[in-house]
RNA sequence: GCGCCCGUAGCUCAAUUGGAUAGAGCGUCUGGCUACGGACCAGAAGGUUAGGGGUUCAAAUCCCUUCGGGCGUACCA
């Protein structure tokens, strides 16, 4: 949908260049910069080139055009963008006028919807999740809702790493240190519990490690990793393994106790995160899958044996090397454990699409499984991505869990919450305090946290300070939360006054330039959303939030909306102020955001 | 060493994918409630887009180069 003045521009363009098909070019509206005087712009240089004509001559024929059309106030043209300032009536109408067709247009055509298939959190079962985590679940969980609200069809999946090496850590620890102590005996949540233990098998280990190389200057020159097995704590870890793998009962009668311990944790941090899977997937039960394709590759060619016996593939002319997919002891690697799960989900779901939401560190790591399966043959394989996020750093630097610098996710979340509580609790004064406001305080502490990370490009490494998070001004989810509030705040004052609210309003009474602002933002909604689903960038979105909740804000700030002059600007300002809120309610929802009913 | 990514206002980040005089928030400074909610609004200061060269009507964006950072480069996951 668009300006009737500009789809009137567009055929009459089309008939003077009547060489040209429609289908090649389109006028997109741009906003108008702030100094310059017009409601919309047409950018000429846009689409100039099919035409074959100079961007002048194009703009100054649009020109004319324009100001022939019954719509427009005014126009001028510089260089090759035209400013238009289009009537107010005609303005709304085309926009706010009929709004449930911009929120129709959300969705993308029939034909291009698709199947997709979205992984993300795979959490390791030995400890907490941190704020890490807490970026890849809100970038995961906003980007499968993203894909859903522009209309494919999604599937949110979880692979949860839950075996191997670091989950015996933390066993051997606890055999070692634990006497016997429970979530319930200690009051810990069990991800946390389990997560000491994996620090105290750390502790120990560094120790052994240290009396190790006191005692054998010799080795003082080797890593941790090349000492570890010489440790008898190591050892010990590396035994556990077997015996787990072995289908020791013993192990596996401990394993299941503890995992059983930390799934309880991350569903209580999924609860409040508001993450939610259609499907879980246990390494456990994945990580053998590959093994059985490699068998068939060989036969076919594909994959080829080394004289020690490794398996691997030739992406020498992919320029990606030779991948080793089985060590010559006949075990499986990371990628042959990919290989098996991507089949999984593949014929599980039958995906057009399936995406990673995973750490710009495995960018390497994927293109070598994408190469792999196109090599395999699969045609799908060629819809396969990885959105890749930057790491989030903390002003002190990097998170590192060994030397405790990590940002607990359900300690960021108490915070935030306490702090959302405190800000209301001070607002509404002494006496007043509402009987929400525990649930009102969740809402906008969690929120602030998701909008905060979901404001910054998913691949950018980003900064996170603690000190600059809690507060609720400016760049922030409270302050769109907060515009939503505000609008509420008037809808009950005009139920109270007995303000009927009508769909049918006069738009032509709304002919501010901050009323004409307001309609022009809403109407680019679509656009945003279908552009931040194809970028798979949710960011896209909180940025058109925010400048939609500053236009309202200015708005409202500008003019009166229940003490209008007269009743009937009253009405299409409430009406206004309703599709308002409507589309930042729909923007953070489609964030995973919630939005309070008053603040 | 090689490969990929990045360098934008004091700080944190944008920039409609090559388009107007590079924009927001925070911080600093100055103003604004007899009002529908001040988690707000208006204004000011702040930039040679790391440096240099090239491509064209037009470059933060594309190409080359220097410098500075990050991440990879496993029979780890």
């Amino acid at each position: 949908m668009n300006y009737k003045c500009l789809d009137d521009l567009k055929t009459f363009l089309s008939s003077s260049y009547p060489e040209i098909k429609t289908g090649e070019w389109d006028i997109v509206p741009e906003t108008c910069p702030p100094e310059m005087d017009g409601d919309i712009t047409v950018n000429c240089f846009r689409f100039a080139k099919t035409f074959r004509k100079s961007p002048d001559e194009i703009a100054q024929k649009s020109l004319e055009f324009l100001l022939s059309h019954p719509d427009v106030e005014k126009a001028e043209k510089i260089k090759a963008f035209v400013n238009v300032t289009i009537k107010g009536g005609a303005l709304h109408r085309d926009t706010v006028g009929k709004f449930c067709l911009i929120m129709e247009s959300c969705n993308v055509p029939e034909s291009q919807r698709k199947r997709v298939l979205v992984e993300f959190s795979a959490p390791n079962t030995n400890k907490p999740q941190h704020l890490g985590h807490v970026r890849n679940n809100t970038i995961g969980m906003s980007l499968a809702s993203l894909m859903k609200r522009v209309g494919h069809h999604v599937f949110r999946i979880n692979l949860v790493n839950d075996r191997g090496i670091h989950i015996c850590k933390s066993m051997i620890a606890y055999q070692r240190f634990g006497n016997g102590c429970t979530p319930e005996s200690t009051g810990k949540k069990g991800d946390h519990l389990v997560g000491d233990f994996y620090v105290k098998f750390d502790g120990e280990l560094r120790k052994q490690l240290k009396d190790l190389k006191d005692q054998n200057p010799e080795l003082k020159e080797k890593t941790d990793e090349e000492l570890f097995l010489q440790t008898e704590i190591g050892r010990a870890a590396q035994e556990m393994l077997l015996k787990w793998e072995a289908g020791d009962s013993e192990t596996i009668d401990l394993w299941k106790k503890m995992n059983s311990w930390v799934f309880a944790g991350f569903e209580e941090t999924y609860k409040r995160m508001g993450i939610e899977f259609e499907h879980t997937y246990l390494e456990s039960q994945t990580y053998l899958l590959g093994k059985t394709l490699v068998e068939e590759n060989l036969k076919k060619g594909i994959f080829l044996k080394r004289d020690d016996g490794a398996v691997f593939i030739d992406l020498e002319d992919m320029k990606l090397g030779k991948k080793v997919l089985l060590r010559s002891d006949g075990t499986s690697v990371y990628i042959t454990q990919d290989l098996g799960t991507t089949l999984l989900k593949y014929r599980d779901y039958s995906p057009d699409i399936q995406i990673w939401v995973v750490g710009d560190e495995q960018i390497h790591h994927f293109k070598t499984l994408f190469a792999v399966l196109k090599k395999m043959g699969f045609p799908w394989a060629e819809n396969l991505h990885h959105l890749s996020y930057g790491m989030v750093n903390l002003p002190t630097g990097k998170m590192k869990s060994r030397e405790g610098t990590v940002v607990d996710a359900d300690d960021l979340f108490d915070e935030m919450v306490s702090l959302a509580k405190s800000a209301a609790m001070e607002r509404v004064g002494e006496g007043k305090i509402p009987e929400d406001i525990d649930r009102r305080s969740e809402i906008i502490g969690i929120g602030a946290i998701k909008f905060n990370l979901l404001k910054f490009n998913p691949k950018t490494t980003i900064m996170f300070d603690p000190q600059a998070s809690i507060k609720f001004e400016g760049d922030t989810g409270p302050y769109v939360q907060y515009a939503c509030a505000r609008i509420n705040s008037i809808g009950r004052k005009a139920k109270e006054a007995g303000i009927l609210i009508q769909t049918e309003v006069n738009w032509n009474l709304a002919s501010s330039r901050e009323e004409k602002e307001l309609s022009v933002r809403i109407m680019q909604y679509p656009d945003v959303l279908k552009m931040a689903a194809s970028k798979m960038d949710s960011s896209t979105v909180s940025e058109y939030l925010l400048d939609l909740a500053k236009s309202f804000n200015r708005f409202y700030r500008e003019h009166s909306i229940l003490n209008s002059d007269n009743d009937e600007l009253k009405k299409t300002r409430i009406a206004l102020c309703f599709r308002t809120r409507d589309v930042l309610a729909d923007g953070l929802r489609t964030l995973t955001i919630d939005v309070p009913e008053a603040m």
